[in-house]
DNA sequence: GGTTTGATTCGACGGCTGTCGATGTCCTGA
DNA sequence: TCAGGACATCGACAGCCGTCGAATCAAACC
């Protein structure tokens, strides 16, 4: 239940090197490891109400954002905390709690991995 | 149960316009019909199988290949053609019968849709 | 300390989903 | 016409998932 979805070298912020961190899908078949990884981000996006969350994170100004200024998606707050959840376990959100509040923000990386996965050949 | 996800103006295959088809989830909060949209995207690679099945038509040599060049995912015939049947209900695959094989490829403008839609900010 | 507000966790429930074997359909070749 | 291969559909079943209200936790404010 813990350290899932490492999303390849995002881990990689130390020493930072420029290289693409992953083949796209369009390049060779993905491998059974790497396709259960990726998976787990997509299925996360997966969902609309997850959806709108993430953009509404990505979106926000300074990169972060109070989930009570996320949750007006139409479901209950604690659904909204659940997908919260499951958007911080696929790696693709961090939070940190300060004072009162609970901020958002999307994790370092993830954005490009995923884009570059979907990186047409063209 | 028809007309699922024509992922935004994909289907604008007529007019060609080169201008991007959608707001990048970073720049804007998703509206609720642009979510649901996507999400049926993302919800169709959101599992492992899938995803490589996706994988293996998008990287085969001429941009389509066979099914039964790609079935060898560790699951049954039957649940091949049930996720490839996903795959193309979610708009990201097309299919067509050739004489007694059936010849998959990556739907037309798909993968930079979803790419655009992932854009980071940066 | 007690109360209020913000957020997560818990327990439950209905619906969806991935999987399979069996069956059906379409095409080819003998 | 019939046999056989390629692929899709059907029906069933177990497990997962999204949702909710209730309970809990955490911080702040009186």
């Amino acid at each position: 239940m813990s350290n899932l979805l490492p999303v390849l070298d995002v881990s990689s912020s130390a020493t930072a090197v420029a290289e693409p961190c992953c083949t796209p899908l369009t390049r060779a078949p993905l491998a059974v490891e790497d396709a259960e990884r990726a998976a787990g981000m997509f299925k996360a996006l997966g969902d609309p109400v997850r959806l709108r969350l993430f953009s509404n994170v990505a979106s926000a100004d300074g990169g972060e954002t109070c989930v009570c200024d996320i949750q007006d998606v139409g479901v209950s707050q604690p659904t909204v905390s659940h997908h919260l959840k499951k958007l911080r376990e696929a790696g693709l959100l961090e939070s940190e709690r300060r004072g009162t509040w609970v901020y958002y923000r999307v994790a370092p990386g993830v954005l490009a991995v995923m884009a570059a996965l979907l990186t047409p050949d063209a």
